[in-house]
DNA sequence: ACTGAGAATTAGAATTATTCTAAATCTTGA
DNA sequence: TCAAGATTTAGAATAATTCTAATTCTCAGT
C-alpha cells in the first residue's frame, strides 16, 4: 500500500486491475467482482465521473450491479487509498483514481476537471500548521478558465 | 472588492456589516435585509455552517426567512466575493466569511473545520499549470487530526 | 469439497441537500 | 408616483446519498 502512489499513475491498467486484490486484501476487505467492475471503469475512462456516472458505466460490463453497492465499492476503495473524492461544489462528489500527487482545476465555463501534475505539502505551500494538529492529507483545488475556454473569451 | 480579502480578517463585525452594503452594491446586486441578516450570521460564528444551519440561525432574527432565500443569499455573497464554499466531503457545502488566505482543516475524527493561514499558489506550492488555463482561485484543504483528537490516540 | 460466520450485494424506501416555480413583494430610477 | 426588474417566499420537484433487511457470496477451518 505504502507505494502505491508512485506506482498507479503510469502502471498499464491491467496490472492495475490485479493490483486492487492485493491492495483491498491489505486493506482488510474482500476483493469482489463489483469492486473490481468499479474500479476498472474508473481507471478506463478518466474524467472523473460522479458516482451516477460509474453506476450507468459499471451497469455495461455488470448489468445488474446497484447504485447502492457502487457507493459501497467507491467507499471501500476510498477507504484503502486506491481513489480518491472530488468535492468542487455543491454537485455529486467525484471519484479520482489518480493517486500520483495532483491538483483539480476545474473550469468556470465549461466545468470539465483537469489534474495538474505537482506536489502538496501544507508547509511548501505556506501555511501555518497549529502546533498539535497531525495532517493526513492535502488536497489543492483551482478554478479558472480551461485552455479552450481562454481563448474564446 | 479588490481589497477585501485584506480588509476582512481584522477589522471588527460591525464594520463589516457595512461593508456589506457597498459590496453587494459594486457587485452590481442589492442589499436587502436577507442578506445582511445572512451575512451577518456568517460573521458571527465562524464555524463554517451549511446552509441548513445559517437558516436556523438567521431565524433567529429574521422568523420569516425562507430556505431559498438563505441560498439566494448565500449564492449571491459568494458571488460578490464576500463569503467562501467550502466542500469538503459528500454533506452538505458548508460556508466561510474569511476572505483572508487559508486553507481548512478537517479533523477525521470529530468532523470540525479549522482554518489554518497561510498563501495558497500553483506554482509556489509545486504545481505545474499548463500552458493556456487560467488560474483564478486556489483552495486547499487538509484531513487529520485536531489538537484535541491528537491527544487522544 | 463442505460448512458456518461474517462480509458484501441488492432493491427499494427514506433521508438529506439543493434547485425550481410562480406568485407576491420590494427597490430603484425616471 | 410608477413601471421594470430584482428579490423573497412557500412549497413542490429533483438530485444525491444513506439506510434497511433480506439474500448471496467469500473464506477460513475442517
Amino acid at each position: 500500500m505504502k507505494n502505491v502512489k508512485a506506482r498507479t499513475v503510469f502502471v498499464p491498467p491491467h496490472r492495475e486491475r490485479d493490483a486492487i486484490y492485493e491492495c483491498i486484501a491489505e486493506a482488510g476487505l474482500r476483493p469482489t467482482p463489483q469492486r473490481n467492475v468499479v474500479y476498472g471503469v474508473l481507471l478506463g475512462e478518466r474524467d472523473h465521473p460522479t458516482a451516477d456516472e460509474v453506476f450507468l458505466r459499471a451497469k455495461h460490463s455488470k448489468p445488474d450491479i446497484s447504485m447502492a453497492t457502487v457507493y459501497n465499492c467507491l467507499d471501500a476503495l476510498v477507504k484503502c487509498d486506491l481513489v480518491k473524492q472530488v468535492n468542487l461544489d455543491r454537485s455529486a462528489t467525484r471519484y479520482c483514481p489518480n493517486m500520483g500527487e495532483h491538483a483539480h482545476f476545474q473550469c468556470e465555463e465549461c466545468g470539465t476537471i483537469t489534474d495538474f501534475e505537482g506536489t502538496a505539502k501544507p508547509k511548501t505551500s505556506g501555511f501555518r500548521v497549529p502546533r498539535g494538529f497531525k495532517v493526513k492529507q492535502v488536497e489543492m483545488s483551482i478554478r479558472g478558465l480551461c485552455r479552450e475556454c481562454a481563448k474564446k473569451e
